[in-house]
RNA sequence: GCUGCUGUAGCUCAGAGGUAGAGCACUCCCUUGGUAAGGGAGAGGUCGAGAGUUCAAUUCUCUCCAGCAGCACCA
């Protein structure tokens, strides 16, 4: 502690304190260290608040100096004068544009715009341009603290009538902060380098321009984002580069049109139109997982597509997601014999939906008969298929589609079983997503929301064995307070894909809500008639979705239980043919998915084009092989070949194509 | 749904106010070739749909449909 008030003390990163003037910016401190310090400080750490270099210290504090060396502060700052670049070069091209927001995210940042005309690809050429001329030039960056209504009076002078709206939402105490780059102004509460020259200036790039709503929110203004990426080195931006570009050749939608696995079309949007080899895949992944369910405890059902409204409307569906409905309209009183659909008689028409979830069909065959509590926990699952009217502008290839199937179950119990059911279920999931090839999963625990039923003791109760529930099986979650359902706490569970993405995909909700809407119940031990709970739990999430992570993941190259092609017996000379058709009968009576390929073309025609078709085995035959009733064995991805007997490839091929639970 | 862009042969794409082209794939012929494209020939398209402008529209304009990117949505 300094006795002298106007002094205070520094603490550096390596335990040294030095006196300065209240007051110190660490520009100053950094001066105070060395010439090149001076000139290489890029902003502060100040008691780990990233502060600029100009922004006085008035109390004793830890504090470090950024370099570009530090890459955590060095990439924010990059980015973040990069955006104040841009939107500088904008407004210095076209002047009458108005600036909003423009924040630093992952890989870079983006500003929005309020402009008349679109800006095109070319645009984003003459801004980054701009934007090299700006950097050049060197500018300093200042800064200081303005009084609300100053800056308030100032934008409206500028025209700049987001800025205004902008502040109005600061609160009152914080201070208003306003940034100059050289001439040009914005508002921003920093940190920023000392100049525009700090930014290096071939380590960014304009990526892309699409719309935004004005403060996130639907029913204001379009406004104009531009999207750029930056990093500290040109190497580093030409790396991030060539990952989008490996990226975009997992592409589920480009190799499903390769691989010939399925395909969409404008007569059905949102709906897939599997073709036999991804339909050989979605079985085998519904086959492997009714194995799993079946051993797991689950009985499988089966229940209605299309439901009167009046179900819809119990469950409370019908209020809160009548939008997302696919609606049916049938008049009861057609003959069978009008073909034409549109004359209707409106006193006999029943409306129905297509069904958006299977819950409240699974209640409904839960309150078939009498339930005992010796019958709980009733786990009822369903590869369910339902439609959802999703917003065109939502629909992804097989990602985000209308129609999907969900490995879908609900499981009835007491209050007491949901602890171990919801332990029991994270045992399964971890052992599906291993088996799959995701071993690494992550679980997102998200509790009681503002608006919610049911009493806070009971939110306690079933938050509680949640969370002994992940214990007990010795997993980590992370909290999400206040993201939970109306009803229910909920886990979700998050798996890590091969380039490092990461897609929720399988959930598990505690619900006391529907069993009371839809009139559940059982007859518990003391005789009376009690609501159970409805725990509603997916693995996958849906076929069509997880199906597109697998292309992706595994770049097409599915595991061999999985690929829809797994072995191609090619000839090399049709002295073989026959020879093939005996392999490949061999492999089929083996369970292998084998084909025969004896078309007239050279054995490197054949072996590119199996290779680019992902088929993870080829076997090569000619004339040597026929006569010693061997095979050339290529492995996808291997130049080198191995040449083995048959019945040793037969046995080693069959044992792989048998899915990971039967191993 | 919103903003912008796109829609030409199975796929990837070129093209122009006067009713269309390439490569690959496909079919046939020659070739029997030893591990990522052998050679030749042929066939294939109401240029997403509808309307308008024009002597003439696939090309220009409008509406619709679908796709792509982002936003919003994903109780």
């Amino acid at each position: 502690m300094s006795l002298d008030q106007s002094q205070i003390s520094l603490t550096f990163p390596d335990g040294n304190a030095r006196s300065y003037p209240a007051g110190t910016t660490p520009a100053e401190v950094a001066a105070s260290i060395s010439k090149s310090l001076e000139k290489k400080a890029i902003s502060a750490q100040v008691n780990g608040a990233h502060w600029d270099l100009q922004w006085p210290i008035e109390a004793d504090a830890r504090i470090a100096i950024n370099t570009m060396a530090d890459d955590a502060p060095a990439l924010e700052l990059i980015r973040h004068d990069l955006a104040h670049i841009m939107a500088r070069a904008v407004q210095e091209i076209w002047p009458e544009v108005n600036v909003t927001i423009g924040p630093v995210i992952e890989n870079g940042w983006y500003y929005d715009f309020d402009r008349a005309a679109p800006f095109t690809p070319e645009d984003l050429g003459l801004i980054e341009k701009k934007m090299r001329e700006i950097i050049n030039r060197r500018d300093p960056v200042t800064t200081e603290v303005w009084d609300r209504d100053r800056a308030v009076a100032f934008y409206k002078a500028q025209n700049e009538p987001y800025k205004v709206e902008l502040i109005e939402a600061i609160p009152g105490t914080e201070p208003i902060r306003m940034y100059w780059h050289g001439h040009w102004q914005d508002l921003c509460r920093g940190p920023h380098l000392q100049h525009t020259g700090q930014v290096p200036g071939d380590s960014w790039k304009l990526m892309s321009v699409a719309g935004a709503y004005w403060r996130g929110d639907s029913s204001r203004q379009m406004l104009q984002r531009i999207y750029g990426v930056a990093f500290q080195s040109k190497e580093k931006l030409k790396a991030h580069l060539h990952m989008l570009e490996e990226a975009a050749k997992r592409d589920h939608r480009k190799l499903g049109r390769e691989m010939n696995l399925f395909h969409m079309q404008e007569e059905a949007p949102g709906q897939v139109f599997w073709h036999p080899d991804g339909w050989t895949i979605y079985t085998q992944l519904q086959d492997y997982m009714r194995r799993k369910q079946r051993a797991g405890g689950y009985r499988e059902i089966n229940t209605p597509q299309v439901v009167d409204r009046k179900l819809w409307e119990k469950s409370g569906h019908w209020d809160k997601y009548q939008h997302h409905m696919f609606l049916v309209e049938v008049d009861e009183s057609r003959d069978g014999e009008t073909d034409d659909a549109a004359v209707k008689d409106k006193a006999q028409t029943r409306i129905n939906a297509l069904k958006p979830m299977n819950c409240p069909c699974h209640v409904q065959v839960f309150n078939q008969g009498l339930k005992s509590y010796r019958d709980l926990p009733l786990r009822l699952a369903e590869f369910g298929s339902c439609a959802r009217f999703e917003p065109s502008g939502a629909l992804h290839g097989i990602m985000r589609v209308r129609g999907f199937t969900q490995d879908d179950a609900h499981i009835f119990c007491t209050e007491d079983q949901i602890q171990d059911e919801c332990a029991r279920f994270i045992d399964f999931l971890a052992d599906v997503y291993a088996e799959l090839g995701f071993p690494e999963f992550e679980i997102k625990f998200a509790t009681r929301p503002e608006k919610r039923v049911g009493t806070d003791e009971s939110w306690d109760y079933v938050e509680g064995a949640l969370e002994n529930a992940i214990k007990a099986v010795g997993r980590d979650y992370t909290l999400e307070p206040g993201d939970g359902a109306f009803y229910g706490p909920k886990l979700d569970f998050y798996l890590t894909d091969a380039i490092g993405r990461v897609w929720q995909c399988g959930t598990f909700q505690v619900d006391p809500n529907l069993p009371e809407r839809l009139g559940a119940s059982y007859i518990a031990a003391d005789g009376d008639k009690h609501r159970p709970y409805m725990l509603h739990r997916a693995c996958l999430g849906s076929f069509e979705r997880f199906i597109g992570i697998l292309i992706e993941n595994w770049e097409g190259k599915l595991p061999f239980w999985l690929a829809p092609r797994q072995v191609v017996v090619a000839a090399i000379t049709s002295e073989a043919d026959a020879y093939v058709a005996e392999v490949v009968a061999a492999l089929q009576a083996q369970g292998v998915r084998a084909e025969a390929d004896i078309r007239n073309e050279k054995i490197n025609y054949k072996v590119r084009e199996h290779s680019v078709g992902k088929v993870p085995v080829i076997l090569a035959v000619g004339a040597r092989e026929v006569e010693d009733r061997t095979v050339s064995v290529r492995r996808l991805g291997e130049k080198q070949t191995s040449v083995q007997p048959l019945d040793a490839i037969l046995a080693a091929l069959a044992a792989e194509a048998t899915p990971p639970d039967l191993r």
